[in-house]
DNA sequence: TTGTACGCGTTATCAG
DNA sequence: CTGATAACGCGTACAA
């Protein structure tokens, strides 16, 4: 059943059945109402395929994730589809793996598809690698770039003036570019976290998992810098992959290298790796918050379960989504696109972190 | 850049760039890599959405999942994702919160896509609900459907006969339909699940969680037989929202109403209601699983870290979304519909069970 | 083996 | 306000 089988119906020609339709101006009300009642009767439902065809462009956007199965993402994800389904808009899922390769190729697809707009959110890629030739001319919106530095930004980040290095690497992913943003403000995070830290009383922290990409050089960055804010002495900085093991293996050298400096907090760069940490205090038989503090960020579901429940600073996941889509959309509109944000976290306290007992 | 654009660069008619672009017979060596070459040089990119309309069908499915934020769905939508991105497909995302409103909703505009599928995950509504008019022509696949029963089943499956009312529950959801289902095994979940606890020498067993919905009922189902099959008494059954608050209150009433005839073991209807079941058991000072054993459904993410953490039965979650994607090409290629299965849980012994303690 | 020409279902332009 | 008609980019009979 087509447009051609309504207007019959109808007794009108396709263009009025068009024009009726979608509610276009200059269609008298009679008509319309003839129209919508055939259309109705006949059960038609637009081809949204020859639509986009003939207008050059679909109501679909292309939304690539990490993976699906994260629930990080998978709110991210749901925020997006649910702005997008507000707007009548729908999206096509893809799973980068953070492989920058896959990212590649589902952006290729998304293209071929015709997608009104591209979200990418955690890419690990660079921005040059996601298009071959020119740029098309659709909207594109990044979340949470995840993007790697050369490895010799860990060395920096422990050690450069902190001022420059963060230029160098917000210089590298967020000026310049040709695509809004939507990020978490890691290096505020971090500040804020610290802040929590200080607050209770410690003084010497360490940071545990600082790797070379984006938001673990902010998020050193932050820590550094609230730090010596509070004037307080350069904390330890340690690497290590972000998981569970990666946390727990760094911290059993961090806490064997120094025996007689031991920090009475560890600021882990994610829940994973914080979890990791917490396991490997409790090997040496050392008590969380008890003799040491320890605290994440993220706030992913397993924070709330861990033992203690992990003190965590909070993304704001599904919002980030929607914001990602609203500009989409608004570009779409042609409406001058707000600018790129880091939009800030929020503190959760639960138990794995207290002021430091006295010595 | 069209296919016009490279039949000229080529020398050639559109038609024989069409047919050298899809490896179709009939055409020159020569011929092809000319094309091919020009097609490289000039980045074409075949449009999907035209070959979509010609070919009246799209190489995308649509997948709706009750929720992308649960990885439970997610790990789903992730076996789907792959399998359909190794064949060259791609996934439209829907979320239906378990409204059928939205189900109906979103299938519409999967159909309006012209999807080559259609997959349907956790659906709430009942099949008749999910097209207006006819039934479309195009396949589509049920995982896990958590279909409604009307309330008086909960008081049939807790005295009916078993066979009669498996068979009811059955023939409602199962046979008949015109569609493959993929879904997991919950009766002889179920009973996997009682005959662990029966094999660590528990006779007084209850269940936590029954509700008028597809696999509780059949969870409740595989629970009695396995009971009957022991030698046992009929367990007590009570009912509960499937969430933490609901297994906890549950878990209440149940010890509170036969304080002398308190079980050894519980089986929650899911994992997320066990959770509460530990909450309530330990609220009242018994220990898990000195005194009592608790075990649930589905190895969500929280099981591993829940204290102590849970024995459970795991649902081959990719799997199914692979094999539902499966389904669908294989439909798509003409090939006879594998019939509907039932998939087998893994049992995953952690420590919420253990022998009864003797008296 | 290759080219011509039509049609897929819409929307948009331009007359009336 | 409405109707005829030309695209949109591709696949495919059919003819050569």
């Amino acid at each position: 059943v087509t447009v051609r089988d309504v207007a019959e119906a109808a007794g009108v020609s396709t263009a009025t059945v068009t024009r009726a339709l979608q509610g276009h101006s200059a269609v008298r009300d009679e008509t319309r109402s003839k129209v919508e009642a055939a259309a109705r009767r006949l059960d038609y439902r637009p081809d949204r395929i020859a639509r986009a065809l003939v207008t050059r462009t679909s109501s679909t956007v292309g939304m690539l994730i990490p993976s699906s199965v994260d629930s990080f993402w998978g709110e991210v994800a749901a925020g997006i589809e649910e702005t997008a389904s507000e707007a009548n808009y729908s999206v096509l899922l893809a799973n980068s793996h953070s492989e920058p390769e896959r990212e590649r190729r589902m952006i290729e697809v998304f293209l071929a598809q015709r997608v009104a707009g591209v979200i990418i959110a955690g890419a690990a890629g660079e921005s040059s690698s996601w298009f071959r030739g020119e740029e098309p001319d659709v909207p594109l919106v990044v979340v949470n770039w995840d993007a790697a530095f050369p490895a010799r930004f860990v060395t920096l980040v422990r050690t450069g003036a902190p001022q420059r290095v963060l230029a160098a690497v917000r210089a590298a992913t967020v000026t310049g570019a040709s695509f809004v943003q939507i990020v978490f403000d890691d290096f505020g995070a971090a500040q804020e976290v610290v802040r929590h830290l200080v607050s209770l009383g410690h003084e010497r922290i360490a940071f545990v998992g600082a790797e070379p990409i984006r938001p673990s050089l902010l998020r050193v960055l932050g820590f550094r810098s609230a730090l010596s804010e509070a004037g307080l002495a350069p904390g330890a900085i340690v690497s290590s992959p972000r998981s569970p093991e990666g946390g727990f293996r760094a911290t059993q050298e961090l806490l064997a290298s120094s025996p007689d400096d031991v920090p009475t907090a560890i600021v882990a760069y994610d829940d994973a790796t914080a979890i990791g940490v917490i396991r490997a205090v409790h090997a040496l038989g050392i008590e969380v918050p008890g003799t040491l503090s320890v605290i994440g960020f993220d706030d992913i579901e397993m924070a709330a379960f861990s033992e203690p429940p992990l003190t965590t600073i909070r993304q704001p996941r599904r919002e980030m989504g929607r914001m990602a889509m609203r500009s989409i959309l608004s570009s779409i509109r042609g409406e001058p696109p707000r600018p790129s944000s880091a939009l800030p976290g929020k503190l959760v306290l639960r138990r794995s972190t207290a002021p430091p007992s006295r010595r």
